[in-house]
DNA sequence: ATGAAAGCGCTAACAC
DNA sequence: GTGTTAGCGCTTTCAT
């Protein structure tokens, strides 16, 4: 291939200045129309294309934004980074994707990898695994926006997009209770990310206004899997005291808990099953799956949405940017469905 | 903050030249160990980050290679993404993200931007919309490696990732034909991917093997949604020749299969249905879904291992490499076992 | 409305 | 083993 064409290149063309071809190229102010409209018209003859990096260099921004999500294997992680791309992509930025991998090595990698290559800013969800956040700290340290979403940490001060998560556990359980429920059990996972204990909070508030005083046995702490699911059910089948009801800590052991049902012989809603996350599974299996949608794509577009407000302001003020929080959304189906 | 420190900081810090800390930091040849430990020694204590978009800019290397795909939302997509991220990660590159939504226009405005970012190389899988694909040969006018990957097109000669298709389809209604099921249907859809015509001629082939001549009022084309198998699928149950099995163009199509029998009273595998693509959900609904597993996950990384086999070549040649053609893997489950 | 020139932070010859 | 210097392609004052 011949060399690649600059805009001194067409402004050599034109006899012109390189200050001329860039402003008429950017569309600056004062271009009179007949040597802007000449530009364009060599910059296509000569097949011109803007190195975006070179630009970056002098202007300081990259128009690329950094997204750190624990895996874009995981649906609702997936679906975010979708919303993100396709919202940002029509304000002229780009996504530079890193993911964890639940890892917190990885995750300080992730924040140096994109700092290095000059992102205007990240979008971050945490990985499982983190408890110390001092490596976020340096986003903020760089003057760039950090936008946390989902996955929020106490340590953490950061403009952020979440759900109600309190609420969220609240609505599964005040459902359950609602369809004749009333020994609800809990399968879900341990650690320091927010959102689960946030959850499990809500589980027990909403039994407790229901009168209901929380067993203890029928919390039950594993991984956030089918094999998961699969394995706490069998553990609260064992019980004496067996549930009548059973949440998920997602709705992939909600697809375990279903499936340790189904080989004792029990479908729900005879025992009442409800998960997180309303994959797009979730709605299709037979018996279809009550969940609690998370609203992945209004996640997204929240979070995008907050980082254009964020960038705009000058100097960067992160403080007056208040935090989004939606709401979870209960999705009532088959699983669950005692009542007519 | 403070003004970014740039190698000229830790030059003066040292009384050295830029370049030498330019070569300590680089790890480069002829460096005395000294200096080397002094000048890493100085970065880490004024907190020097390396500007990539500079080094870029002299260097002609971005280590950011632009991945392009209909959408992150499709797990198919997202699992390559996945694997490709985490592999080339490992390589020290970065994945820009563009997803075009199965539009040609967003492809075109994709490729633009990939190039204008300056990556290194692009990994693509096409649009539905694709038919005219001169944007693509853009890529490699510029000198830069780019791969396809699972939705090839034959006017695009490019190194590409994918699996034997036609053998896919094949496998699937082979399957069927070994578990019994004699009057074979095959929901799909119809345009110019390659993919789905030679999974279409592979159902077609088996079904000649087995004597059967293919019945055409039993290949439907339609959307590859749980919508559309769910369509198909009362369209095929009202004619007088009712298939005894039914082929969904994917996992979500043979969902919707699964609920239009439902509804009649059928379960698989009284009437046998098999997907495509091995969703996470497939192994896990009840009765499990069969399906051809398309590797996505092996797809990803040997098209990172490709990309980086033809960036270490110079000239770039990619003539001289061998299209990677994976092997479609049958996953017998429930919704077909017929025999024991 | 356009030109001249400095410089963004780094790399890579080429010297010594 | 280290210094000097010229760019990479573009933006952006400051002039005119």
């Amino acid at each position: 291939m011949a060399k690649k064409t600059t805009i001194y290149d067409i402004a050599k063309e034109l006899n012109i200045t390189v200050s001329t071809v860039s402003r008429a190229l950017n569309n600056i102010s004062t271009i009179s129309e007949s040597t802007r409209a000449s530009v364009l018209a060599t910059a296509k003859k000569l097949n011109y294309r803007p190195n975006k990096i070179a630009s970056s260099l002098t202007s300081g921004k990259t128009y690329i934004i950094g997204i750190l999500v624990p895996s874009a294997q995981i649906q609702f992680f997936a679906s975010v980074i979708h919303a993100l791309e396709k919202y940002l992509k029509s304000f002229g930025y780009s996504i530079l994707l890193y993911q964890t991998n639940e890892s917190l090595e990885s995750e300080k990698n992730g924040i140096a990898t994109l700092l290095e290559a000059q992102v205007d800013g990240i979008i971050a969800s945490m990985s499982l695994e983190t408890q110390d956040v001092s490596h976020f700290e340096k986003v903020k340290e760089e003057g760039k926006p950090l936008i946390i979403f989902d996955r929020t940490h106490d340590d953490l001060q950061s403009p952020n997009v979440k759900i109600d998560d309190e609420y969220a556990g609240y609505l599964a359980t005040q459902h359950l209770l609602d369809q004749g429920y009333r020994n609800i059990a809990y399968l879900t996972t341990r650690h320091s990310i927010k959102i689960f204990r946030e959850r499990f909070e809500g589980y027990q508030r909403a039994l407790r206004e229901a009168g209901i005083p929380p067993t203890p046995e029928h919390a039950v702490f594993g991984e956030l899997t089918v094999e998961g699911g699969y394995a706490g059910t069998q553990q609260l089948m064992g019980l004496k005291n067996q549930p009548d009801a059973i949440i998920g800590g997602d709705d992939y052991v909600a697809l375990g808990i279903i499936k340790a049902l189904h080989e004792k012989g029990i479908t729900p809603p005879e025992i009442g099953v409800i998960g997180f996350a309303n994959q797009n599974f979730s709605e299709h299996i037979i018996p279809s799956l009550s969940t609690i949608d998370q609203q992945a794509i209004k996640m997204g577009k929240e979070c995008a949405k907050m980082f254009l407000k964020i960038i705009e302001q000058s100097p960067l003020a992160e403080n007056n940017i208040t935090p989004v929080v939606l709401e979870p959304l209960l999705l009532a189906r088959a699983s669950t469905r005692r009542k007519q």
